[in-house]
DNA sequence: TACGATTATATGTCTAGACATATATGTCAA
DNA sequence: TTGACATATATGTCTAGACATATAATCGTA
């Protein structure tokens, strides 16, 4: 099997700890295939003889790749390689300002339209509560270099975060001045391909019937919605990109 | 600060393990805002004391907060809560063939090209290797109750992956196959949209000009090209769906 | 042979310590 | 005031045990 090394060759390796040498010694294997889908591991306890540690440090090793999937943990059988069944990608979505200035280019924003409002059916529909409230429906354009690079069109459910009424939309984007003021939501996203209508078109000053790139995101806090923004990106320039390993 | 209840009570709860009551009760707390970004958490042992247990059991629970950017720790100073940053979503892009199948739907796949060539300089490129070699050009279709779900074109590196020369693409799409038999890659997605082209329109029983989701995958394994595939979804019927946790 | 009870064992969790390490903070001198 | 240094402290990792628990394997019985 060839498991190498001693404990001391490992740490001389770098300087990563002993638990995390472990982790990517293993991890490492089971990537270049020295270990396939189905695999046993070493027993824990062969490991720490291997090794020269205690269980716990095994463990913790084992347990964090247990926790990404790579390993399947099973009592008594023992550890073996997964079979990777969907590539999860971790796709990074990130505030539309945020990513602008990320990017290294100058960000502008324009309030097209701001009303707030009684919900009608179809706002109740679209945030996904029963009860009639008060909502904030914004329209607004977000421009790289001065070119349109995507336009936003939200709800905010004004029960949930009342303090939107006050917040002034004209300067600070929607989606920033709630990423700051409303911590720690869930959120679903649903991404799909549509074509410009005449509006999608005229706010990013592209062709009718060109496409587009849409991105619905649905956003909750302990059960309770926040908002719900669609999101138009010109097609033919932006791009989700997602990283990840598994399979 | 009113931390709740003994150890007891919250065993009694439900039949979860310490740690993992632990980190429920803390993540419960920062979801729901009372413990809201930049708020410094007890110190691991004032934990210890409020759960009345060892130190390792509330490190556990406070690792994997750590681990899922829901804390920030920081030596000497304590454990708060971070601020949410981006919106980091896990998209599930599982096979298509086990995707269609797990949606309930009747699933048929169509070669519609394949063939072996020296790699040209398109292939190269779209590959990302500089050598020339042989790959595996693939068209194929899948479609879910008879009705087109995607079109797929793909290149596959018979460098990296030669027993794929031997494989049946007549009966087994490339995507299922090389998931039983390259394990554990990792990959990178680009995910746009585009309208149909003639080409695409007709694969995709749908009109010229109509919207198209595009998903790149670019696979590799040690560094090693294992395959390109190109994804054509018509944008109307197709959505991605991610979801996530984390402002 | 088939099935139910028993046993052995690998993982899951937990403890009460220990030392390492980064760093916030206070102290003292220039 | 500022910068260099010392110190205190919270987290990071690790140990050598312990008991719990799920389950593969074995054994016994119908």
């Amino acid at each position: 099997m060839s498991l190498p090394a001693q404990r001391d060759e490992l740490q001389a390796a770098d300087k990563l700890t002993l638990y995390k040498q472990i982790r990517h010694d293993i991890e490492r294997r089971i990537l270049a295939g020295e270990w396939p889908p189905g695999h046993r591991i070493p027993f824990e306890h062969e490991l720490m003889a291997r090794y020269r540690c205690s269980r716990m440090t095994v463990n913790k090793a084992l347990s964090e790749l247990a926790q990404a999937d790579l390993i399947e943990r099973r009592r008594r059988a023992g550890t073996f390689v997964r079979r990777p069944q969907h590539l999860s990608a971790v796709l990074k979505i990130a505030d539309i300002r945020a990513e602008i200035i990320g990017l290294g280019r100058s960000y502008a924003y324009e309030l097209i339209h701001c009303s707030r409002r009684a919900a009608n059916a179809a706002d109740r529909a679209r945030l996904g509560v029963r009860k009639a409230g008060k909502v904030i429906a914004i329209a607004c354009r977000h421009s790289a270099d001065n070119v349109p690079f995507a336009i936003e069109d939200r709800l905010i459910d004004l029960d949930t975060v009342p303090e939107a009424a006050a917040a002034d939309f004209t300067t600070e984007p929607p989606g920033s001045w709630l990423l700051h003021h409303v911590p720690w939501t869930e959120a679903e996203h649903t991404i799909g391909a549509v074509v410009a209508d005449e509006r999608t078109a005229a706010g990013l000053d592209i062709a009718v019937g060109a496409p587009c790139l849409v991105i619905d995101r649905y956003t909750w806090r302990s059960a309770r919605t926040v908002t719900a923004v669609r999101l138009h990106y010109p097609g033919d320039s932006h791009r989700l990109v997602a990283r990840f390993k598994g399979g």
